[in-house]
DNA sequence: CACCTTTTGATTGTGCACAATTTAATTTTC
DNA sequence: GAAAATTAAATTGTGCACAATCAAAAGGTG
């Protein structure tokens, strides 16, 4: 192995796990469009419709996001009318996150959407659980 | 399996993927400070430092990035002194991007971060080379 | 050769993503 | 119980990432 192979691209790590993250969402993006949803408040409904109710702090460590990107985020699902976000009574720091009746209905009519995306995977799903299973591993010991 | 579980977001493949990139990207942050390079600005020197020369065009397809993306990101390079651009004297369209005396320089000093990344990794080798093995596997897929 | 299509890179506009800072509120400590 | 430390979210500024559009240039077609 030559002295900077290391440098090459072809040896790296991150570099496949950063293009395909990319080319997946990409991917996604016809699929979420006719629902008027991006990629990255797709992931925030998905935790908000399985929580109903959420802290926002809880919401940004399930998905990785701090406070300078999820509130953004939650501004437009508000303006949507899918959620809605009041602050605690108790600690008025603390903003908890609520599903409204519309991102309820938001729910059922995107049911279809993970399933189409399933569908339109071509390779080995095999190696796609496979895949997942390290993928949360790695997360898992970064997170700690 | 419920009804809506396929819109759990611990049932999707494609979240760790993104999120685990996000988080090694972070990693790598305080490993390119010292040099004055983002994740995206070093993995393009990588290519540009294996190339030494490449058309604009062939940089992006290697990166999976377009020009909206790269022109700017090749404009601080450039700005930085690390390459230099200019156009094809035959076709004024083609953009030839090139590595100069100070990139060259910088790929010496560099050399040290891929494996300082790698040291830091704590977890099972094995499984890292599997998962890059997948995930090259699925971008080529994706690619074609 | 004039017209049409394609190719190439730049530009524009939107939406994250995150570090750093700020503001406000709560908790801890003495 | 006032000062200090901590916590929570919002704000600010920088840097991608990409779709859509544009402008210029090259190549193909009749």
């Amino acid at each position: 192995m030559g002295k900077y192979d290391s440098l090459k691209l072809e040896n790296q790590v991150c570099f496949p796990l950063y293009a395909l993250s990319r080319e997946v969402i990409k991917l996604y993006k016809p699929l979420l469009e006719p629902f008027d949803l991006t990629y990255t408040q797709y992931i925030t409904m998905m935790v908000i419709w399985e929580e109903k109710k959420i802290l926002f702090k809880d919401l940004g460590s399930r998905l990785f996001l701090d406070s300078g990107t999820l509130t953004p985020v939650l501004k437009k699902l508000e303006a949507k009318g899918l959620v809605t976000k009041y602050r605690n009574k108790d600690d008025d720091r603390v903003v908890t996150v609520e599903i409204t009746q519309k991102g309820m209905e938001l729910k059922e009519k995107i049911a279809k959407v993970p399933e189409d995306m399933y569908k339109s995977f071509k390779g080995d799903r095999e190696k796609l659980m496979e895949l997942k299973k390290l993928l949360d591993d790695l997360l898992q010991e970064d997170s700690k």
